[in-house]
DNA sequence: AATGAATGAGCTTTCATTCAT
DNA sequence: TATGAATGAAAGCTCATTCAT
């Protein structure tokens, strides 16, 4: 199995995923979706108005309700899909034979994962963005998102870092709640450097990923190249 | 200089900021600022209400008008003031002796540095969760951040880093750029998981400091003890 | 022609531009509008609330802004169209035909507009008022009056009094724009008495027509039958 | 007896007046009603905010209320006095052996009557509009006017009507209240197309007066010079 | 006499949601 | 399924007025 291959799972397993949602969306819904996403980005869930929603998707204020009951309603079928699609990858089958059938060192496997993750954040930023700004004020919001993502991408972590450490490649002292918290701080204050605060600065992303990787992986003890 | 006089020192310019805001606020005024803060932090700017904030100030819901022309005044009221006191440690004259009459090693400084900020970021906290919520929504905000604290910060920090570099304790790859989002994003990771994430688990402080800048040292290639 | 058929086509003028205010209404539009002429003429536009207007109306105070973006827009519905059919009967085409044919004299033709204008005026008072009692506070009101009455009225006027002249029938003294302002100002002291100052007290509708003619041929130096 | 002398007596009587209502107000209470006058001639009584007008005044809120109980009352200090000064030329006592003496003509006390008004209303100008304004809303103001300015003016008006009448100087047919209406009308258009309508408009004075009086003179069927 | 902070009722406007068509 | 008129609660804000200083 090898790169090409991986990034075909991660495709289907997309494509599964969205498809679940859109596949019986009537071409009006999505486009109430699609307005939703934009608006709801722009300005925060709150301060967005359904009825400009309805307009921007170019439909009756009140089509918006024929779908989904509440406003609520319409946040959390954009942003609830997104967790599944965010984990995902970590949820393949015998994840660990793929792993180790994968990737020779913990860089290798941490490329991956950033590559991947940067490539799939890209796509959805604004969902994101959206699932990220308001987790603190929903707690139902809060709650889905520690058992549906915090808790299987935890362990997950933890296997593939006692996997690594067991090959003798990565400190023994660092907690993997530590080592996750890490990685996704680093990871999210890229993005929020290149999407949030300078979004029309170019950026070289090869390049930051790399630098972004070096500091990882030197911060949690393994030996780079 | 030693850490006590370190600690008056940022005592003193953050008395003296606060003071300069709160000294001519009438009793009303202050009971709907904190009130505001409350608010605003549980629920978002947007969501919430005037009325709701003057109920919980004791105060006529007319009252909040008379002192901030509008709701968005009352918010950078609140927020603006957050931006000084966050850069006032960096701002301080003569910084570079200060520096290496203080600080032995880039880890002293560095735990120096962390350890201010939680305490001041445990204080304000608060008012750093409205700031960080609203900045992607409100550009005058977004504007007023960048030019108050990202480009002052931003200098210190290279004069720092260079200084370090030079001692030989620093490795010179690393551009401050990175190093500060890399910085910065770690401590707000920190943050996000004790306070936001999981408020009631109860955490080993030192510890979780100690750790964290274990992952920032040797990320930087920084040297440890 | 004669005044019969001189009143139909006026006739035919209102309801023309009437329906096209109004047919496209629903039942609640119409009712905001009538409630809002009463209310706006009786205590003045600045006066008057919308939640006023909405409960004389039997509607909610949010359906008048489902129609009316602003209270001001409101007033404006009410009031613009008011000035089209004011200049109606000025407007047919071919006017100096119409008038050779059907006044022989400027008494004739005098007394023809004035009784129109009294029962025009009698039929929209309330709107008269609110437009005479607004003009002044509003700039965008009184340039819209200027162009779309004062200009047409005027230049018509102009070619009536020149048609007269001619005929002998009229002092070629008087500036147009002066006997315009005395014409109008005279009907419009007229209404100010009966309607504003003694709505309630009789008069006799005729004489004081035929009392005014006289007042105004005189001072216009227009032979009296 | 001759008109500088009756400009004289004009003046002494406007003095008295206005000296009954200024002399005893301090500076800040002459600054409120300057401050008020502007304020609701340009925006209207319903429109104009006392805070705005404390502001203009350089004055506290509160301190207009010290003087006037509510912003009716001030609105009626500032617009009952206009009405003394404007009936003031028609109360002095001996009023027919002053006219007698004065005025030979018919015209010549029109021309006097109307140059003296139109002094006075060119001075007045913003109370007046206030009052005009006001007077459809506020009943109390109606009263009011037609007590203290519509019967006197009215009664002087008679009385001269029938000396000039039995001079020959006038026609007996128009009934003084008509008459009143005429002139009063004629001369408010004249003050609304100069000051209302076209403001900036030059215009000569002494032929539009020329030109109203004529209109009048004919009007009533009193003989030209 | 003058201030200006405080009030609470009321303002215009927006909003999420309902429902007859 | 889709509409959009209608709703009424609640939003942000203004206002005339009061009162302790």
């Amino acid at each position: 199995m090898n790169r090409q291959q991986d990034r075909e799972i991660e495709q289907w397993l997309e494509e599964l995923s969205a498809m679940e949602d859109e596949r019986k969306m009537t071409a009006k819904q999505l486009q109430i979706v699609r307005s939703a996403v934009d608006i709801f980005s722009e300005k925060g869930y709150a301060a967005a108005s359904t009825s400009e929603i309805a307009q921007r998707a170019g439909v009756a204020e009140g089509t918006i309700f024929r779908h989904y009951k509440t406003k609520k309603e319409l946040l959390l079928s954009i942003v609830t899909p997104l967790m599944s699609r965010l984990v995902a990858p970590f949820i393949i089958r015998n994840f660990q034979a793929v792993l180790s059938a994968q990737y020779e060192t913990f860089e290798e496997f941490l490329r991956a994962v950033i590559e991947n993750r940067i490539d799939f954040a890209r796509k959805h930023m604004k969902v994101i963005k959206i699932l990220i700004q308001e987790i603190p004020f929903q707690p139902d919001l809060k709650k889905a998102f520690l058992e549906q993502v915090g808790a299987p991408v935890g362990s997950r972590i933890r296997e593939i870092m006692v996997y690594y450490q067991e090959k003798g490649q990565l400190s023994k002292e660092i907690k993997p709640e530590t080592a996750l918290r890490f990685m996704a701080s680093t990871i999210m204050g890229l993005f929020a450097e290149k999407f949030l605060l300078f979004p029309d600065r170019p950026w070289d992303e090869q390049a930051a990923t790399d630098e972004l990787i070096q500091l990882i992986l030197h911060g949690m003890g393994a030996d780079s190249k």
